[in-house]
DNA sequence: AAAAAAGTCAACCGCCACGAT
DNA sequence: AATCGTGGCGGTTGACTTTTT
């Protein structure tokens, strides 16, 4: 349905009807997808040029892939946005039958959400915990960025950016009741005010949730 | 059930590069 | 060398759909 404001002294305008794309079909056939603006006018169509290139390239174009992103589309696609950037084209020639226009919207859509949240939780401070203070304390020792480390009352170690969290998750720990296992096992957790109190079924959780986070910080 | 918010995606816009004149 | 027309690209918009409140 082409909406009445898709009109103007320009062409037509807003979604391409079905007789539209018969029409630009046809004359791409003999004349090939080249020289737009004569494609427009040998169709017949109240379009321009650059509209006409656009909905061959994007919807009828042979061999265009439909239906969902596989999970091995997806992997491509965020290894390639990390070597290339926003270079749409590049990405989508490496991923047949997709067009740049629909990689951008899957980007947009869905993976930029996805990169962000795993940006949070990477800048969140870490903690782990252990039931004894002495342990965390030799924990505190070991790790690999020391100057990031604060050992907390009790049996906490804070790991993380130098951020202004510092002061809130002290106090935050003071008041923690940990009950976890007995010995010097080590718990992982992330600070987090909003969350409520840090204990070992939240603990848990978050880790059920995200176990590449555990094993990156593998002590 | 209805309204609001969030998500999706086709299409448009503006800029730039490049070839033709 | 300067100008113009065209195609290609990435960013953005807005209509429509789906989900949440």
């Amino acid at each position: 349905m082409v909406p009445l404001s898709s009109k103007n002294k320009e062409g037509n305008r807003g979604s391409w009807t079905a007789e539209e794309d018969q029409k630009l079909s046809q004359v791409i056939e003999i004349h090939g997808p080249r020289k737009w603006k004569s494609v427009a006018t040998k169709a017949g169509l109240n379009r321009c040029g650059k509209s006409c290139r656009l909905r061959w390239m994007n919807y009828l174009r042979p061999n265009i892939k439909r239906g969902n992103i596989s999970d091995q589309e997806e992997d491509l696609i965020l290894r390639l946005h990390k070597l290339l950037g926003n270079r749409w084209s590049l990405i989508a020639g490496r991923l047949p039958g997709r067009t740049d226009n629909e990689i951008k919207n899957y980007w947009n859509s869905h993976l930029s959400k996805k990169m962000k949240h795993n940006e949070r939780l990477q800048n969140r401070n870490r903690v782990l915990v252990s039931t004894s203070s002495s342990a965390a304390a030799a924990a505190a020792q070991e790790l690999s960025e020391p100057q990031n480390a604060k050992l907390m009352e009790g049996n906490a170690v804070t790991v993380g950016r130098e951020d202004n969290n510092s002061k809130r998750d002290e106090s935050y720990f003071k008041s923690m009741s940990f009950n976890g296992p007995s010995g010097d096992e080590f718990l992982f957790g992330c600070s987090n005010a909003d969350e409520g109190p840090l204990n070992l079924e939240w603990m848990n959780r978050f880790l059920e949730m995200d176990e590449s986070w555990f094993t990156l910080h593998d002590i």
